[in-house]
DNA sequence: ATGCAGAAATTGGTTGGACCATTGTACCAA
DNA sequence: TTGGTACAATGGTCCAACCAATTTCTGCAT
């Protein structure tokens, strides 16, 4: 049996994209920045805006792009042609298992971020994460509980200066789904409110250089929030709710 | 037959997938099944053939579904409303960079899989990854070295074990990524060949039910494998080779 | 000059219709 | 049965508008 060549129709859009990346490279494109609009870029490559909107439509789909109406279409991430997609989706629903299993995805990555903040967070960086620190323990006492936007920005900080973009990727498309719940504590009073503590040790740790006690103190962080998660699958099973 | 809503509002492209999603969930379609034509969704959902493509385009480039002119879009992967999407990109991985943060994130993910291995694997699936690490280990004295894919067999029987399925989708994702460089060990030497003793030490930790053992055993065997990546670097740059 | 409300231009989002290229199918002839 | 042909269905591309959000410019009042 031949091993026939793969062979491909039509792939004008395919071809945008990679004369896109090419100008992108060009141009010393850097993320936030603009690049054409769609009727330039129509008009530039003799296709028809149709064909480059099918084009960008698919960096979208991927983050590479973000399109503003009324104003334009900018990079958000680096773009070159040698570059690789891996469009991973997998199903998980708004059930304990799915739940449980991205918590568990995120203690294995929480945890290597933090110790890698520990040895490569700056002075200026350290700084920055104290901040988001004092901020969320701030509103912490103001509203007598867990903020979950401060909290978040506190972890995001982190897994900034981890100095790996693939955390903040990652963790922020499955904190996308975990925020559904954070919404609807699902029964249990001061949802995450174990976890607080554990934000200073971490950023203790962190200061102090110390990978693998950061390492530790942000595994004992998310079995706090394993636990209340625990205790609102036993509270919704108790009341029969679904 | 179909049970289509229209829609309206200006996020019509998204709302599209959420009723196709719908779609999918009710006739319960399976990877391999066609879904309906673009003309018919467009009547169907009263919006344009435009927008109907807009947002498959999109599925496509996640890879959910697959088009053929002429024939028709098949769905490519199972879909649900509630399924997380992961675009992840990252620059061609043959510089050092790349390769490290990919390593880094295998190292979290890693560990974690290790552990939980450790807490859940039965006797039948204990027997599995002894197996598949008796596999290794032959495969390693015949040939006098790693073999990437007995090794790899190993780790995927962790991930596996671990009972949770985002490991594997998310480390194989990488694991293609990082395949490049097995092939072409960049001038180091039985490259990887630090790492066989620590395979068995992990099995053994999961035997003993010990977590934390097992989690810190496989961050010793990542840790061999960042040893191998930075000495090969540091090979290219002494040959200058980029 | 300055500040600001409103008009105008710009830009992505949507529509409808048209035509092309490929594929699948039904039918016919050898 | 085999092979080919016409035809219909389907995705791919194109065009020319118009809509909606945003930005920029304009001109008036201060």
């Amino acid at each position: 049996m031949f091993d026939l060549p793969p062979l491909q129709a039509t792939a004008r859009d395919d071809a945008v994209l990679n004369v896109l990346a090419d100008f992108v490279m060009q141009e010393d494109l850097k993320p936030g920045d603009r690049l054409p609009t769609e009727r330039v870029l129509s008009e530039r490559l003799k296709v028809s805006r149709t064909t480059v909107r099918e084009a960008l439509t698919r960096w979208e789909g991927l983050g590479l792009v973000e399109r503003r109406q009324g104003s334009g279409t900018y990079l958000k991430a680096a773009v070159s042609r040698d570059m690789l997609h891996l469009p991973l989706t997998f199903a998980s629903g708004n059930d304990f298992g799915s739940l449980m299993h991205t918590l568990e995805i995120r203690r294995g990555l929480e945890a290597e971020a933090a110790a890698l903040c520990a040895l490569r967070a700056g002075p200026a960086e350290l700084e920055l994460i104290r901040q988001k620190l004092e901020t969320m323990e701030e509103a912490f006492h103001a509203r007598a509980g867990m903020s979950s936007d401060e909290d978040w920005d506190f972890h995001q900080a982190i897994y900034r200066v981890s100095g790996n973009p693939l955390f903040e990727q990652i963790i922020s498309a499955m904190h996308e789904l975990f925020h559904r719940f954070w919404e609807h504590p699902l029964g249990v009073r001061d949802f995450g409110h174990a976890s607080f503590p554990y934000h200073r040790t971490i950023y203790e740790r962190i200061a102090a250089r110390d990978a693998e006690g950061a390492r530790s103190e942000a595994l004992k962080l998310i079995a706090t929030v394993e636990a209340d998660l625990r205790r609102g699958d036993a509270n919704l099973k108790r009341a029969g709710n679904r």
